[in-house]
RNA sequence: GCCCGCAUCGUCUAACGGUUAGGACAUCACCCUUUCAAGGUGGAAACCAGGGUUCGAUUCCCUGUGCGGGUACCA
């Protein structure tokens, strides 16, 4: 895209009930939020609406800090940072939602209602069986003095929003202009008859008083959108503005969630991936960078990243993608900064795993790759796989046993720090018995392996030493030959 | 039912009316090779359909179709 870069500091906000963990679809909006705060030098604010009593999850919050937090996405306003428009959390703000719904009221501009969930599951039916928009019916709109005097006796209602008439329209962001007929549009609840407000009332006063300029949210909020701005109007608010991101999708294109089995996202910290690479694959979803490069940086990305480039449709989430993206960040580290990586990983110190490291670091998606690569040489035995063949493919018994007798009489005499001329020697002895490399050496891949893959076994024995080496070789030849049967 | 959104290879995407429709992942073949990888080269693979507008539509408009989202005292 050709369009200049937005420089416009933007304020932006995420603000997710914290009622589970996060998941990547969450995040990906998330990020986009960030990335913008970021990308125009605004700032990002970190909102908890945890307005739903019903569905509160102990210690959600938590759970949400410590997902961006892993992933670096910091926000300069909000719970544990505080700021100018503390608190963050909306059940701590109830008070604040109870004011701006009287004055609603005062203006005429909200009413209250005592109907009951029956009646409205009726009448809805009944609008539905007649072919029009499902909206309440203003049933209560006649009845506020005789439903004052019930509130004065201590009785419930609920508050809600007199959509006025005409149409509602706005300039997204991402999809330009949308409209919709206020016709369509239901008097939602405002306050509920707990008290507490619904998220439309909630959003929309938060917003305004935090000062947020861009309200970057999924796609699933669009058809709410035009009760917000009957709020703004009605509080004689200017509306933010508003852009409406592409929902991710699951393999089955069915928004990504949590009942649809969609992982969690610091699930991913457990399975190995690194943040950046989390963070670049979900960049790239809804958004790209110009040019072919698509492995980015975190910096990268918030230098060319622009609101206004994101596109609308959703995306399917492709966990191989994510793999790919993840092997290659993890090729592009330093040695240095991947063996601080895997130490803390293998819970092993980074200086003695430094040898290691180039023998890994091309052959890992994950960091837990490694513990399974590693492994055969940090046990103190070989293990072997449950259906390797020994000898393997094309090798018989006599030939493997040459085989090991000759790794064996060479690491005895040269040692193991000659990786090479080791090798060297030791292919004379393959072409010799007539052997191709590729089968022979896999002889010697489970000698110390207990399988037939893994890192560079030559330089395996560099790291195990003499003295290990030669015990596996003696071990594995006599998986061919028990030592009762030798001559 | 009603409303809204979306529509380029299997997947993520590029293209701001004129291109042999480009890239990445995945996939296939070959090369390299001590296993496995990595890397290299090459292949197969897409403009949902029908109408317009235009000298010219993947691109703009309309309709249809498909997919998705919303229709709560959940967010």
């Amino acid at each position: 895209m050709a369009h200049s870069h937005t420089t416009t500091p933007m304020r932006v906000r995420f603000a997710p009930s914290p009622t589970g963990a996060l998941h990547l679809g969450n995040v990906r909006t998330a990020l986009f939020s960030w990335l913008a705060a970021r990308a125009t030098g605004g700032d990002f604010i970190l909102r908890i609406e945890d307005t739903d009593q019903e569905r509160y999850v102990e210690g959600g919050d938590l759970t949400v800090f410590e997902t961006l937090r892993w992933l670096g996405l910091d926000w300069d306003e909000g719970p544990e940072v505080g700021g100018p428009h503390a608190p963050y959390v909306q059940s701590q703000r109830k008070a604040l939602y109870t004011e701006y719904g009287e004055k609603l009221v005062a203006a005429g501009h909200a009413y209250w209602c005592t109907c009951t969930p029956d009646r409205l599951e009726a009448m809805r039916l009944e609008q539905q069986h007649r072919g029009q928009p499902t909206r309440y019916d203003r049933h209560c709109l006649s009845r506020q003095d005789e439903i004052a005097t019930h509130r004065a006796a201590g009785g419930t209602a609920v508050l809600r929003l007199r959509m006025p008439e005409g149409m509602s329209a706005w300039d997204d962001v991402v999809r330009g202009r949308i409209e919709f007929s206020n016709a369509e549009i239901d008097d939602s609840v405002l306050l509920k008859s707990d008290g507490f407000p619904t998220y439309h009332l909630a959003v929309v006063v938060d917003d305004h008083l935090m000062e947020i300029t861009h309200v970057i949210r999924s796609e699933e909020w669009i058809p709410s959108t035009p009760k917000h701005l009957a709020l703004y109007a009605a509080f004689g608010w200017t509306p933010p503005a508003f852009a409406h991101v592409p929902i991710v999708l699951g393999p089955d294109k069915k928004k990504l969630s949590k009942r649809h089995g969609a992982k969690r996202l610091l699930d991913y910290r457990s399975d190995g991936y690194l943040p950046a690479a989390l963070i670049n694959a979900m960049a790239l979803l809804g958004w790209s960078p110009p040019g072919d490069e698509d492995i980015l940086s975190v910096d990268d990305i918030v230098k060319l990243f622009d609101i206004h480039d994101v596109h609308a449709s959703p995306a399917v989430f492709d966990p191989q993608r994510l793999d790919a993206i993840n092997a290659r960040h993890i090729r592009l580290l330093p040695p240095a900064e991947l063996a601080h990586i895997l130490g803390a990983w293998l819970d092993r110190d980074p200086e003695s795993l430094l040898p290691l490291i180039p023998l890994v670091q091309e052959r890992i998606t994950t960091l837990e790759d490694a513990s399974t690569l590693l492994s055969p040489i940090f046990s103190t035995a070989v293990i072997w796989g449950d259906d390797v063949a020994f000898p393997p493919k094309n090798v018989t018994v006599d030939q493997a046993i040459t085989l090991l007798d000759a790794c064996r009489s060479d690491v005895a005499a040269n040692g193991t720090a000659d990786p090479t001329g080791l090798r060297t020697r030791l292919t004379e002895t393959v072409t010799s018995l007539g052997l191709k490399p590729r089968d022979a050496f896999r002889v010697i891949y489970c000698a110390l392996f207990g399988q037939p893959t893994g890192i560079p076994v030559f330089d395996a024995m560099a790291v195990l030493g003499q003295e290990a080496t030669a015990a596996r070789l003696v071990a594995a030849r006599e998986r061919l030959v028990p030592a009762s049967e030798q001559v």
